[in-house]
RNA sequence: GCGGAUGUGGCGAAAUGGUAGACGCGCAAGGUUUAGGACCUUGUGGCCGUAAGGCUUUGGGGGUUCGAGUCCCUUCAUCCGCACCA
């Protein structure tokens, strides 16, 4: 007998596949191109989570079967290593980041060669490699070429402990996302994208993608788009989506950013200028962005405009609860149909009319959208260096491209100055420079690049590892693009789905690529949780998968994972379930090792074999991995009873097992194969051989299950007598005085009495 | 407030509108073993019954249907996003 033992089959398989390269991909000359995406993780020094163990092993079994109908699967991995994630680790530890990036990432890739996936090892991609981020500032480029990058002046979210400048995003409830720290306001001229540009395209597209639907709905609600009306009142326009109720404007209420403000100030009285002047600084100074609902605060400028609708003359208001950044910054407050502006006239004694709902202004119709240009700049260290050059006489310059990668200063100070400004502004050889225009002295831009920039177009650099003079090579692009299976979390569905779907188009409408939608299939998983409880450090809850693969193996910790629930609802992971699966593997092992073979198989045998690989194929299309593996313990429950198993019997047993336990299947086919299990075909079915000989119809009274009677299934179609059959079984002591008789042939007799 | 999802045994969960609870965990009884937290067999939603069997059961309440966990309406609860978006 043989004992099972994971520690030793793994190891000597993985070694041998890589060593045979049994997963590597010609990528110029492959038939069949299937590329088979997952996020890359950004490595912490904690290292691998279960959670990105969870989300790609369902997508390396994916792709496994995917390989085994016959595609060339090309599954490449990479590390999202630039960011403030790792460089507050960095901060928190107190050392280089670049020094920790070289340490996470080879435990990183350790850990992630213990989990069993086909990764193509020779096209690994690291953000923080300069050969990358080279043509991550060469994309820079090509959007300020393209006038998709513009400079502006905005309040941004500054974080005083970690110290920089923070999207609306990393901010939760006015806290600093990272650190729980209460989030400032800062002015400060930045790098903006202009994907607003994009917006409606980036709506439109999303109606053919092949998605998960609730993905596709976040998307179209954070573009939000909207339609209206821009309404004049005197110089100030107004967007209005309610333009209907403009007979009900009292008052018109501007954003405390609005630059008609100046001009108001101009023509009101200085008492009143000065009542502006602080309420605006008041504002400003505000702590945080968010502000309680319900306190509206505000102040009058002492100026009017004429209500187009009512030709009234209606004050105008500045208040902090009208966003600049939506719209035109300026609101026309309906008090009898809104809200918010009710709460703000009664707070502050405005008049409230009534509207009749019927006359609309001639207007202007407008769209407008919830989604905002993309914040490139972060004033920090660990991320690529805007390839931006300012001349004092020629303006803001890009870097010639013979001259990139600027590359990122390895120096010892690389912390956050708290000035707002980035730790590279304070290193005097990187700033000085000279104007690639005009040769003159000039200044280096020093903030770097979000990451979300690193990670809008790593999966075309994965094709192209190897090329150094351009970020693709085009005819792999061609070959394997758009990519077509994407798995990965929902909680990326917005961003950074979007901004890829946005860089895409940019290289589209530059005639780079053919496509302008990255991700033909974007499939998202669920969340993995721990015995009922989000996993958290704080709650020491989190799984480190390292001792369970030591523990049971990677083949029982993949299986269990796909195991606990459905892929796309995650699931509950539990100590005692996992035992369920190693025990299971071990009884497989066990039997198929063991087996006394024999090639003549009863019917009933063949029948459970060919209905387990329908039952199965049909799973692993769907991704249902929790249900393949019911069905796979089914069948083994029927072969455990068996006196004998037939070698086709293990054989398909093995490959519907392969892509779930890599290793243990491969140990075994390999007494009966010289080739790998994993470069074998998946197992087919005959339909023929489904058809079952008696037919089991169940006897229903009124719908209630009454009793179930054997038909013989060339007979099912004869309704009088499987109507014979049932009266005389089980049910007849319930049939009287039939009304109606329902038959669904072969499946249901119900006598409505 | 808006958007998305989820409510089924002691637990994780199955179920093209057609026998609810597959599969696994746990538990119980028995076997095996020097012993075991290893392995094997059987049982296992609840109630009644020795049994055959019956009744009941998918968060609550309505509805459609011969038939509803599944479809429709309504309501409650939980989780995850986003929120003064005009």
């Amino acid at each position: 007998m043989k004992k099972y033992t994971p520690q030793d089959i793994e190891k000597k398989w993985q070694d041998r596949w890589e060593k045979e390269g049994t997963y590597k991909v010609n990528l110029d000359a492959a038939k069949k191109p299937f590329y088979n995406l997952m996020m890359f993780p950004y490595p912490s020094a904690e290292g691998l989570h279960v959670g990105n163990v969870y989300a790609f092993t369902g997508a390396d079994i994916y792709g496994r079967f995917t390989r085994m109908k016959g595609f060339d699967v090309f599954e490449p991995i990479g590390l999202d290593g630039f960011g403030i994630h790792s460089e507050n680790y960095a901060l928190k530890v107190n050392k280089n980041p670049r020094k920790l990036a070289k340490i996470s990432e080879e435990n990183f890739y350790r850990q992630l060669h213990l989990i069993g996936n086909t990764f193509d090892w020779d096209r690994t991609v690291e953000t923080y490699d300069p050969d990358y981020y080279k043509w991550t500032q060469w994309i820079f480029i090509q959007l300020f070429k393209k006038g998709l990058a513009y400079r502006k002046k905005s309040p941004v979210n500054f974080c005083p402990k970690d110290l920089t400048v923070l999207a609306d995003e990393q901010v939760i409830n006015g806290a600093c996302e990272r650190c729980g720290t209460i989030v400032e306001k800062r002015d400060l001229e930045q790098w903006f994208f202009r994907i607003t540009d994009y917006a409606q395209r980036l709506l439109d597209n999303l109606e053919g993608l092949n998605w998960s639907e609730k993905v596709k709905i976040a998307q179209k609600n954070w573009i939000g788009r909207s339609e209206g009306l821009m309404i004049d009142f005197d110089d100030i326009k107004v967007f209005t989506t309610r333009p209907e109720t403009a007979d009900g404007a009292t008052f018109l209420v501007l954003s405390p950013e609005h630059p008609y403000i100046e001009e108001i100030k101009k023509r009101v009285d200085a008492k009143k200028a000065q009542e502006i002047d602080d309420y605006v600084t008041k504002v400003k100074n505000q702590k945080s962005k968010v502000k309680s609902n319900k306190e509206k605060s505000g102040v009058f400028t002492g100026f009017y405009v004429k209500n187009p609708v009512t030709n009234k003359n209606i004050p105008v208001w500045i208040a902090d609860y009208v966003l600049m950044e939506y719209g035109t910054g300026a609101i026309m407050a309906v008090p009898v149909e809104d809200e918010r502006d009710r709460e703000f006239a009664k707070a502050h004694k405005i008049e409230i009319a009534p509207t009749s709902l019927k006359v609309s202004p001639k207007g202007q119709k407008t769209v407008n959208y919830h989604l905002r240009d993309w914040l490139i700049s972060r004033q920090r260290y660990w991320g690529p260096p805007i390839p931006m050059i300012n001349c004092s006489k020629c303006g803001w310059q890009p870097v010639l491209e013979k001259d990139l990668p600027v590359l990122l200063p390895d120096v010892s100070d690389w912390k956050p100055k708290g000035t707002g400004k980035s730790p590279l502004a304070s290193i005097e050889s990187f700033v000085n420079t000279t104007c690639p225009k005009c040769g003159g002295s000039a200044k280096r831009e020093t903030d770097v690049s979000d990451t979300f920039l690193d990670s809008a177009w790593y999966f075309f650099r994965y094709t192209s590892t190897e090329e150094k003079k351009s970020p693709w090579i085009e005819s792999r692009i061609k070959k394997w693009l758009p990519v077509h299976m994407y798995i990965g979390g929902a909680e990326h569905s917005v961003l950074h789905l979007l901004y890829s779907r946005f860089v895409t188009m940019v290289f589209k409408d530059m005639g780079l690529v053919d496509f302008e939608e990255p991700f033909a299939r974007f499939y998202a998983h669920g969340l993995l949780i721990k015995e009922g409880a989000k996993m958290s450090k704080s709650k020491g809850n989190v799984i480190v998968p390292d001792e369970y693969i030591k523990k049971y193996g990677a083949d029982t910790l993949r299986t269990y994972l796909m195991f606990l629930g459905p892929y796309n609802q995650g699931g509950d992971f539990y100590d005692s379930g996992i035992e369920g699966i190693f025990k299971f593997l071990n009884r497989v092992y066990k039997l198929l090792s063991e087996v006394k073979l024999e090639e003549q198989k009863s019917k009933n045998s063949l029948q459970m074999m060919h209905k387990t690989v329908k039952r199965v194929t049909e799973d692993m299309e769907n991704l249902r991995f929790n249900t393949a593996i019911a069905k796979l313990m089914e069948w083994y429950n029927f072969l455990a009873k068996q006196t004998s198993i037939s070698k086709e019997e293990v054989l398909t047993f093995l490959k519907l097992l392969a892509p779930f336990a890599p290793h243990m299947t491969e140990e075994l086919y390999s007494s009966y194969s010289k080739d790998s299990i994993h470069l074998s075909s998946w197992p087919k079915f005959e339909a023929e051989l489904l058809k079952e000989d008696i037919a089991t119809i169940v006897v229903q009274v009124n719908g209630k299950f009454r009793d179930s009677i054997a038909v013989d299934s060339s007979k099912i179609a004869d309704q009088k007598l499987v109507e014979g059959l049932a009266r005389k079984g089980r049910a007849r002591n319930y049939i009287k005085d039939i009304k109606k008789i329902i038959y669904v042939p072969g499946k249901i007799l119900n006598f409505v009495v």
